[in-house]
DNA sequence: TAACAGAGTGCAAGCGTTTACACGATCAGT
DNA sequence: ACTGATCGTGTAAACGCTTGCACTCTGTTA
């Protein structure tokens, strides 16, 4: 089973079979044949460590993502491991469990079986990411870093957006609830104060917290010790949990608080009242990614793109209402 | 950056150093010593190209799952890949997409360079897989077949426990909305007949749907054209589908129709009303799955052992209720 | 003191490919 | 008929590591 086999049974030599299978327009048809029929009958196939070994080019390709469980880093991997397996690359996956640490062990580890890396949402130093990005094609899916090629989404205008979306229905006060720290938080973070500012609107930050259910649940009793009337969560998640505490305690969404999240989760569809949410289009951003990278990987562009958007947009539900009329002249609210 | 640099820079042969890294405590500590600070003063870390060609372990463990962003799935990946890691493999993923082929295909591909291959819930043939587990080591979560070693979990009784449960609020008519066919399906519909057999039950099935929330919508549909009381989804996406129809077309849960789902997704604690469900412990099953295939490569237990399994539950919310007193005499509802 | 065990190291033969280079054959252009 | 491309194939040297075997030392044991 191995190449000297086959080449015996079809009568060539070794070079000619192992053409067959890397440049079979470089043999003439007849050989060609020869030498699959002589593989099949053998069932022989190429060994993937003899030909990264002599060849250089190991066929796989990896990504690394904070949250293998979560929906969104989910979403993004599945589109990138069939745009991968159609293009006849092995995916390795890694998650880093948001622990920055793991996160560089983990891509230095696959640094060197692969031909290039997909990282999402790293948090790891400059430097570090620099360094793997000499050692093989990177792409970074929500990160911005001179020299590195990037999918990015427009997320500071979505979050403005849904802060805007408050303030039209009359939103003074709100909060921000905090992700993990990183781009995607800050970035978020941005949006949110820059609109704040600008619409004269009160708005604070509470966290960083876990971009969990629990972690949504635990905020809203924060939330509920200010005087905000909206919430803008770090993701549907923590919104969700949000939304659950707020009905244990007796809150009405959106009657008394609105809260919008981040990524338009199945979760957000779901959900009573159903939520308000910035969709990230995931399945986009790692299929836009994974091109990227095997353009790199093809060494078809040498020049480092400028970062690729996908867009991001603002979905309403029902989950963000008309503010409370508290001492307002402008009520409105039909008698029962 | 090759071994040879190390050992010339360490002034020991190029053996010695390749001990250092493979098992250390066959070198003297002080030549090891010296090996380790050349080797970090080069930056050099072995090939594992190399590695594997030469020494025949990859260090790598494969893992083919149906569908990478079903929650299920993404959860028993999580577990796999933390494990993993922790024991020093990198872990490759591919997801069939539920098309046979494409399992096989991959699990193919994957199998020459990993040293240990986990199947989740596989549905190519029997010989295919004896053919994969012939290859290399291979354990399979959610299947049964002779000779491989299975995680399992107890869903057939778990299943009972829903029917009975059923069967407890006074319900009669009861359908079960298939899943894609395969194992996990199979387990659940022969727990569902047998259940409904043995209490007198009238059980239908239909399907098979796609394991997600818009099949179960669809669905939902079907079930109103039918006289049953209750439904038992193949998992909670499809659970919660249907839930949400029922919510559209005004029929209430569980006043009017009572649901079950399977595998206790976040979804379940977050729908209105939050929904029954058999609870399957996804990461425990990846954990025990990856422990016994890390045994199984280590060459710890060349028996096979019997399947283990992993308890499945039957979690009860508001998704299920007394069945609407139709011309019964029992009627106890308080007036309002 | 001889014999021997064990620890530590080096030598060198692989592991299964890829690919630069060389070679012969075929063919077109002159 | 001669030159030079072009095509198809073979030869053989890598690629970077592992490991069986042999060798040299130190101790131990008798």
């Amino acid at each position: 089973m191995s190449i000297r086999e086959v080449a015996a049974r079809a009568g060539v030599s070794t070079a000619t079979v192992s053409r067959v299978f890397s440049r079979p327009e470089a043999v003439a048809a007849d050989t060609r044949h020869r030498v699959m029929t002589a593989a099949e009958e053998l069932q022989y196939s190429p060994h993937p460590a003899a030909s990264s070994l002599a060849g250089g080019r190991t066929g796989n390709l990896g990504i690394v993502v904070p949250d293998i469980a979560n929906s969104f880093s989910a979403v993004v991997i599945k589109a990138v491991d069939r745009q991968a397996r159609r293009e006849g690359y092995a995916l390795f996956v890694a998650g880093s469990e948001e622990v920055v640490h793991d996160e560089e062990a983990s891509a230095r580890a696959l640094v060197q079986q692969v031909d290039g890396l997909l990282l999402v949402s790293p948090r790891m130093p400059d430097d570090a990411l620099l360094a793997l990005a000499g050692a093989t094609p990177v792409v970074v899916l929500n990160r911005l870093l001179d020299g590195i090629p990037a999918v990015l989404t427009n997320l500071y205008e979505a979050t403005r957006h849904a802060v805007e979306h408050l303030h039209a229905l009359g939103h003074r006060t709100v909060v921000y609830l905090a992700g993990p720290d990183g781009y995607p938080n800050d970035v978020r973070l941005r949006g949110f104060r820059d609109a704040c500012g600008r619409l004269g609107m009160e708005g604070s930050e509470i966290g960083p917290f876990a971009a969990r259910f629990q972690a949504g649940v635990r905020a809203a009793d924060l939330v509920l010790a200010t005087s905000a009337t909206a919430v803008v969560a770090y993701n549907d998640d923590i919104g969700v949990g949000v939304i659950n505490r707020l009905a244990d305690r007796g809150v009405h969404v959106p009657a008394d608080i609105s809260v919008v999240g981040f990524d338009d989760t199945q979760l957000a569809e779901v959900v009573t009242p159903r939520l308000t949410t910035v969709r990230i289009p995931a399945a986009d951003a790692g299929t836009a990614a994974i091109e990227m990278l095997l353009d790199l990987v093809r060494g078809r562009d040498v020049t480092v793109r400028s970062p690729r958007q996908v867009s991001a947009e603002l979905v309403v539900r029902s989950s963000t209402g008309p503010v409370r009329a508290v001492a307002s002249a402008a009520g409105q609210d039909p008698a029962p």
